[in-house]
DNA sequence: TGTACATCAGTGAACGCGCGTTCACTGATGTAC
DNA sequence: TGTACATCAGTGAACGCGCGTTCACTGATGTAC
């Protein structure tokens, strides 16, 4: 039955934001569109009324799920190294490694990114351009924009590989945690040495 | 037909090859049965006379890759920073970025790993216990085991972020290569800056 | 060494299943009067 | 403001398709004599 236009929209956003969930859960091709439309508590045939293909829905979600990324950096200008610590450690953290859905969508989707379609990787790009630009910021003036990308690669990196080996050999996964966090760290202090 | 016993070998082995490059280049879901099979110029019902699922070839398939991997370190006791420093222009090179099926299994299935069976991920979780212990045989003596990891974090992140972009913003992917391995590259050298 | 036959690796059609997508239909919305 | 009706968001059955897996069959292998 039909409802209302604000209703409608709720809808809409509700698919987005199951969307994004589940897809950094299982992967893009681990859940199909029933699945997200009922956790949106609707059913899968209004589906296309919103999105023109699970691609362009991907697309958005994978937006949303960058745009909530960059948020949770610190904020801005005033953010200092303690802030940039604890980011860090939130990143790098076992409860960051067990919610894959309500976390870094770079570190959740890493090698699905490259096989998807075009709008998926046009936002993916911009995402990533985004969250270094972001990232440099709040580093200490003057550090080369190398660092800050060895920085992301190794917060994604690192991520990535907590969660492959987390199941079969844990103590290896909390190592690599720890080991990134604390690199990380000491790469991202203010005094530099020599 | 039968064929000889060797035959029936080289076909199972011709399979395992196909199937690590071909998860490699598109995913373990991105690829079926019928297609690796194909890949290893046979049909696919004898499939099942050599492999007891598709997820068991994805295991096997997986240790395969790990250890091409791990055989591809600058050789053992006599490596020099020269080896490592030539290791690591070739990880982070675009050939190997634009060929994930005969690259590092880390970097080109790195976020499906952990979503995979059991075996897949003991297989996985073994091949990163052992790269690393093999990185850190081939870093300067007293380098701690927290900066190889840091290493090879930063290599798969590094790696899966520049395909992730290397359509839409091919500029920022060379960039992330670049970065990387110069980043890397000092951090292996063996004078350790204060 | 030569022959007869049981074995079994490989073939290709077929299976059930879940997927993305379509569509006829429903009934509340919201507009025209 | 009240009424009649066109609109359209959402429903659920149905579609074609490709997947992993099964199976009856084929014919070369390799063994028993």
């Amino acid at each position: 039955m039909k409802v209302t236009k604000e209703k409608a929209a709720e809808h809409r956003n509700a698919i987005v934001q199951a969307a994004g969930r589940l897809f950094r859960e299982r992967g893009f091709d681990g859940v199909g569109v029933a699945e997200i439309t009922k956790a949106a508590g609707l059913t899968h045939g209004g589906f296309y009324g919103h999105f023109a293909s699970k691609d362009a829905l991907a697309a958005e979600a994978c937006g949303q799920n960058f745009a909530n990324s960059l948020a949770r950096l610190p904020g801005g200008e005033a953010a200092t190294t303690q802030d940039l610590s604890a980011y860090l450690d939130n990143y790098l953290s076992e409860r960051h490694r067990d919610l894959p859905g309500d976390g870094c969508p770079m570190a959740a989707n890493a090698s699905d990114l490259a096989r998807q379609g075009e709008d998926v990787q046009r936002r993916s790009a911009q995402g990533v351009e985004r969250f270094i630009d972001g990232l440099m910021e709040r580093l200490p003036a003057g550090t080369p924009r190398a660092q800050g990308i060895l920085m992301l690669s190794a917060m994604v990196g690192g991520m990535t590989l907590a969660r492959a080996t987390a199941r079969s050999a844990p103590e290896l996964s909390m190592e690599i945690l720890e080991s990134v966090r604390a690199q990380l760290v000491q790469l991202a202090a203010p005094a530099k040495r020599a």
